[in-house]
DNA sequence: TGAACATATTACCAGACGTTCATATGATTG
DNA sequence: CAATCATATGAACGTCTGGTAATATGTTCA
């Protein structure tokens, strides 16, 4: 019981949420996570232990990177209650607006191939000029 | 987002948690919820107040009673949920105790007739001397 | 080695939350 | 009406939590 409020309690936060729905759809690491839900690099860090100390995540480091996804063999609760988040928040605006932003984050990147914070800080900057445009 | 996340934060206390479990059952009153529960009126009351306010609820009164029941038409996401908690939840100890505690509270209602406090502070007193037994 | 960088961790604060105790409300009954 | 009862509400509390700023860790590369 308590198990489940506390699975429940972690996926109540709208920056946890934020983040298993992008990695959801990609394995990222931090400075991309940073970028695409334009948030403080400690709160991503925060939060991804979380979620991490909850089973919920895979972690590859690669060079000076730690890249995040979502584990395969997810329990049946942990993979239920994302596939129902998914689908309810399918046509919300914040998720919406993250998967954009996810995209021309991957576009971004590949045009400047690199990814490192400047290049994300970067396009974070843009990112909020094109939306208070 | 929020809003997904409100529902979530609702469900993820373990005593609301246990309330809409049972409410999925069966129509109870504050009274039946308290005996079964084990948990103080007002803390009943409180999270009631809660769930209502969230559209989780119906009201319907009954002279100096108020049964609760989960809604017919609750949203998907709000429906989904439930059902996957409810499978999730299926084997849980706590969850378990809770359901046969509303089947000894459904019968010691029939063979005293009665739907009061009084009854029900009966009801739980013998339910914990079971317990510790 | 040491500078630069990505990520993790710590200390800290303001606000939210769960719970309890006491009291209010509102209906029933004598 | 007064008393009783079920439920709701309010005040007060300790605790937890999301967020930030500053700092530590550990890797890469010159």
């Amino acid at each position: 019981m308590k198990m489940a409020a506390d699975i429940l309690k972690l996926l109540a936060d709208p920056t946890r949420l934020r983040i298993v729905m992008v990695l959801s759809k990609k394995e990222l690491c931090v400075c991309q996570i940073m970028g695409v839900l334009e948030v403080s690099q400690s709160l991503v860090s925060k939060n991804l232990r979380l979620l991490d100390a909850a089973g919920f995540l895979r972690e590859r480091k690669e060079g000076k990177l730690v890249f995040y996804s979502l584990r395969g063999d997810l329990p049946v609760l942990h993979r239920r209650l994302i596939a129902v988040l998914t689908e309810s928040l399918a046509k919300n605006r914040v998720l919406t607006g993250d998967l954009q932003s996810l995209r021309d984050c991957e576009e971004f990147q590949k045009r400047t191939g690199k990814c490192d914070m400047k290049t994300f800080g970067e396009f974070m900057r843009r990112n909020k000029q094109r939306k208070t445009a």
